[in-house]
Parts: structure tokens; sequence; C-alpha cells
DNA sequence: TCCGTCAACCAAATCGATTTCAATTTGGTT
DNA sequence: AACCAAATTGAAATCGATTTGGTTGACGGA
């Protein structure tokens, strides 16, 4: 059924029709209203790629989404879906190329070029992120989840990373521990930087020194953080505490740690970063674990909320959103047991 | 830069640029080299909507994402965006409703009519599952990740649901165990209903007779195996083996058994469903686990493909495929070790 | 009565491509 | 040289909406 079909059915003309639907205020309610009525019974619904050509609008919402498939994803994504339900918007997921290569920068002139999403979402940005100057220079509105240092004007919502790990880490040394193992996400990432410095400066304003074999990054999985865990482990002088940053890292230290014979909460301390999943909860864990506490999937939620008043009109330039992370204490903490040699 | 514009300037017609560009055989080779060169060169790219409204083509394969925001969700999701980074195509995440009710059916009903995306892909179906019905009788291609017994044919792929757990099964009755707990996924969903088969069908070939108390359903969550499996153990007359439809709720079986004092692989065996995640590894757990073995990730590429497939022309009322699952025997399983009073 | 205002509606232009149908050029035959 | 088929190229219609710039008629005030 197309407009001027239906609008002939109704005895009116395409553009009143138009009009009544769209919500514009010259037309009569008593019109309107016939309008709407007809338009469900008819079934009548306006072509979307018409009115996107006529308006230049789309109705989604990009995400470029890393070949990692990284589990937060999908909390993010699933917050994002609840937000958006009642709108008239939907989430374009776009396959990511390599990233720091030309191709994830073409990828992203593409698609701001390609008019196929209205706005879009920057994920993991780095610290002198060029995907940021490249959407300002562009014009394509978009929010950062997450922070860079670019000198570029940009819109974000990020946790506090920095702060989270120095509360984490501060917790640790207050327990005695001096010996703290970090095993951070891959290098590059802002965030990952920001936890870094939130760990470094908890060291040294109790003056303690940095060991920077003590810092490791890579992936969050369970795979790396096993493996990291089991060679601190195995050092001489080993750390007595870790700081995570993912739970699925926390799940290989603990692995790594028992196949040593070694007590969670006594013999090692472990603080993780939990992004909060429905399928696997820190609390569930045995010992339940110690974590710095964030929902991705309300991130998700907040960042499409925010995405719509960017396109609703409110200036990008004011919204800078940074989320306190709390501090759950359970039972995988506690104070250092015995001094290593 | 407008096709007008930009045909003006190479002294051409739209129509003949239009042809070059979309590799039509009417225009001379020397004439496509050079629309296609200054093209680049100028920066000149369709206007997607445009061309969409014309073609009646999106460009765009819609996925209904559940509330739950499971995590097989985003590997299938990678998956597919592996396949899909070559082609113009890209995935629409559609915020799904409350499942069963009429918004579902309705969603997919908007969606199927309102031309968003040029086919979807239906996750989880049920028997008789109304989405499959509705789709069909709408034109709307659609690929089924699953199967269903509705007498409306589908294309559709699955994993040989029934088969692994039948071979799970029968492997545990082999070493010895006659009480195996089965902890399936969410009632409803076909797949849960094929595993069930499977396991029935197993115990009744080796003449054992299935206890429906040692059957329940549920989410794949650390949290529900913890749950079920705790329970189970303390029966007198407890499980000695387990069939689990996650990773995830195997987590939740082994924390059960060692808050019992029970060892994994020789008190109690289990085999668990692995759908292949980058972060989490059945090798790496402890004890490693025995499973049941096959890509989400392979699964959502695959489905991409078909996908793509049915919209080049392939009839889809040929296809059908049926993926074998691996079981893989790690040390979660073992001999029973002692009757159980 | 006449005019101005306002509410309600409409005709036609427009968005930026694709594609049908027709025109032109090229090259080969006789 | 004349003709025809094949190879190229174009003009204009089309996809289905939105929106600009009207028109119409009712009503109130002068």
């Amino acid at each position: 059924m197309k407009l001027k079909e239906f609008a002939k059915q109704l005895g009116l003309s395409p553009t009143t029709v138009s009009r009544a639907l769209s919500g514009y205020p010259e037309v009569s309610e008593v019109t309107r209203a016939r309008v709407v009525q007809e338009a469900v019974r008819l079934g009548y619904r306006p072509n979307v790629n018409a009115v996107r050509l006529k308006t230049g609008r789309v109705g989604a919402i990009g995400v470029v989404m890393g070949r990692a498939g990284e589990f937060h994803f999908a909390e993010f994504m699933a917050g994002m879906a609840e937000r958006l339900i009642t709108e008239d918007t939907d989430i374009l997921v776009i396959p990511m190329a390599n990233p720091e290569s030309d191709a994830e920068m073409q990828l992203y002139r593409r698609l701001a070029e390609s008019q196929r999403v209205d706005a879009m979402i920057v994920h993991s940005p780095r610290p002198n992120d060029q995907r940021i100057a490249l959407l300002h220079e562009l014009g394509m509105p978009f929010l950062v989840h997450g922070r860079s240092d670019i000198d570029v004007p940009h819109p974000w919502l990020d946790i506090d990373n920095e702060g989270a790990v120095r509360r984490a880490t501060s917790h640790l040394i207050d327990l005695g521990h001096t010996r703290i193992a970090m095993i951070n996400g891959r290098q590059g990432a802002t965030y990952a930087l920001h936890r870094d410095i939130g760990y470094r400066s908890a060291l040294q304003s109790h003056g303690i020194e940095v060991d920077p074999q003590l810092i490791v990054n890579g992936n969050f999985t369970d795979e790396l953080g096993f493996r990291f865990a089991r060679s601190f482990l195995e050092q001489p002088k080993r750390p007595t505490a870790f700081v995570a940053g993912s739970m699925m890292t926390a799940l290989g230290i603990y692995r790594a740690a028992r196949s040593l014979g070694l007590q969670i909460g006594s013999d090692v301390s472990v603080i993780a970063h939990d992004d909060v999943f429905p399928y696997l909860t820190a609390d569930n864990m045995v010992p339940s674990l110690s974590a710095t506490r964030s929902s991705m999937r309300a991130a998700g939620t907040r960042c499409a909320d925010l995405v719509l008043q960017i396109l609703a009109g409110r200036s990008p330039l004011e919204i800078h959103e940074l989320w306190p992370v709390e501090l759950i204490l359970r039972e995988s903490t506690g104070p250092v047991r015995a001094l290593q040699a």
C-alpha cells in the first residue's frame, strides 16, 4: 500500500496524510485521528527507504564490532537495545577491519559518507584516536564510549577506570600487599592506560616502587589470565595480590593459583573488574570475587540515550559523563599472610 | 557529490555512469575504467538510500536480539560479521520484545513490512514457531538457525543436538554411570527438546529408566548450573554424572561439586556443550572439561553465507544443513567410582 | 459588504539513484 | 558505397515518500 493509493482511499491528498502521520500541526485533529486509524486498519506504513531518501535520516545507530567478538560487546548492545526498543531506531553492526590500519579509517569514512547511519558509537578509543578526528571532520554525529586525549572536542561516556583501579590497588596496599601484579587489557586503548595510571598512582602515593615486571597487558581471556598469573606465581619473589581487567582474567588467575596449591583470599588476593554479566557473577565464584563493578549494559542503555539526545539537537560538546565505579569487597581479598622471601 | 554532477564532470550521462559502476556489460571497458577511477578520485559514491528506494534492496540482514543478551549471540554475530565484511551488507540488530507474546509477532511483522532488511535470521526456534509461518506468509526471505517442526517449508542450519547429547550420554553410560543428570536449556526451544530426546534415547537404548527428577531446564548461567547441581548432589541417591547445556552451566556444576568436596572426573563426571568461545575454553578448565563442541562463530559465518545465497536466488527450500558435533573427551569424565547407596 | 486572518488542505517539486526504451556510432559484408 | 547488426550511449520515467508554496473557505471585524 503506497501513500498515493492510501490517500485516495481516504479522499485526502498525500500531503495531508503524510502530515497527519508525522504529527504536523496544520492538520485537524479529526482528520488526523481518522488517518491514523485507517492506516492501522489498511496496514499502511511509509516506505522506509523513501522516507530516508527524502529526509536524509536513516533511523539507525552504527556500532563497529571488533573481530575479537568480545563478550562485553553483547552486553553493551543488549543495553542499547533496551533503550532503543521504544524508539524507531535500530542498531547497525558493522564488522571491523583491523584496528590501527588504513582499512579501519576507510571503513569509518565509507560509513559516514554512505548515509547508512545517523550516528555512530566509537568503542575502546585510543589516546590519540584518529577515528574521532575523522568523524568530527566529516560531521557525523557520534559518541565515544571511553575517552581519548585527542584535541578534537567529542562527547563521551566513560567509567572511572583510573579511580577504580586506584581504589582497588590502595585497598590491597592497606591489606599489607606490596607486590601487586597488574593484568591489564590490551595495550593501546585509553581505558587500559587509565587503569595503568590508577595502579601506579596508588603505589606511588603509598611510597611503593612500581615494578614494571609485574605489569602485563593482553586480551581478556581465561587463558591469558592463567598464563600470566602462573608465570608470576612461579617467580621466587612472587606477587601476593592481583588486579585484573576482567572476570575471565580472574577465572584464569584462580585456576593458576589453585594449580599451585595457593589459596585465593589468603595466599593470593585478587580484585578484578566486573562488567556485570547475567551469566557469570563475581558473587558466585569460589571464593567470591572482590571486584570493581560497573554495568556494561547500563552503559549501553545510556549511550543509546545520549546519542538520541544528540540527534534531537542537544549539543554534543557538553556531553561528558564519567561514571563512578563501585568497589565491592568479597572473599578473594585478604591481608598478606606471610612475607615472601 | 551526486550522480548528475559526477556524470557531467566526466562528460557522460548518468545512465552510463550508473551502469559502469554497477558492472553492466553494455558499457565499454575503457569507459568503465575511467568512470571507476574518477569515482575514486572525486570521491563519488551512490547515495545508499536512493539506491535502496529504487532497487528495493536494503543491504542489511536482520537479527532479533533476545533481551537476555546471551553470550552466544555475540559469537554468532561475530561470525556473521566475518562473512559480511567483504559484502556490502550489514547486520541490523533488532531489540526483541517478550517472546511468545503478541508483541514479538508484531515486531516481526513490522520488520518484514517496513523493508528495513532484505532477510532475517530466526534464532532459537520453537517446535511450532509462528515466526516462521509469518515470515513465510509475508514472503520475507529468512533462514532459521536451529529447526522447527512447523509444517511450513523453511531453510535452516542446525547442529545435531540430539546426536551430540546421545553420544555424550552414551559415553557416560559406557563408563558405568546410570544416574545421569541433565541440565538443559530453557524449555520451549527446539534445541532443548532435541537434547532432551538425545538424552532419553541414549538411556532407553541401554535399558536405563529415565528419572524425570534428574531433568531440569533453565538459562545458561553459572548461577543456575550451581543451584541445580548442588540440589542434585545433596540428594541421597545423587547422580554420578551431568550433561549440561553450556560452559557457564559447567562452571556452576564444578563449583557445586567442589563446594561439597567432590572431585570432578572421579566422584562426578561432567560433559557440557561448548559453543567455542575465545575467552573461555573447555581445555582450560580444571579439570579440563569433556564437551560436545560446535562453533557458534562458524555457524554465524555460514548462516550469513546462506542468507546471501538465498538473496542471490538460491532456492531456500533445499537449504537444510545439519552440522555434526564433535565429542571431545577430557578429564571431567571418568568411570563411576563407587556405587551410591 | 468587504477584507484580512487563520485553519485546513492540496499540487507539484524534490530527494538521488536505476532502468526502459530509443538513439547513435562502429565495424563488417556484399 | 550501402546496408545491417552489434556495441555504446542517453533521455526520461520511475521508486515512494516529504515539503514548499500555494489555494480554498469560514469567520470576525470594520
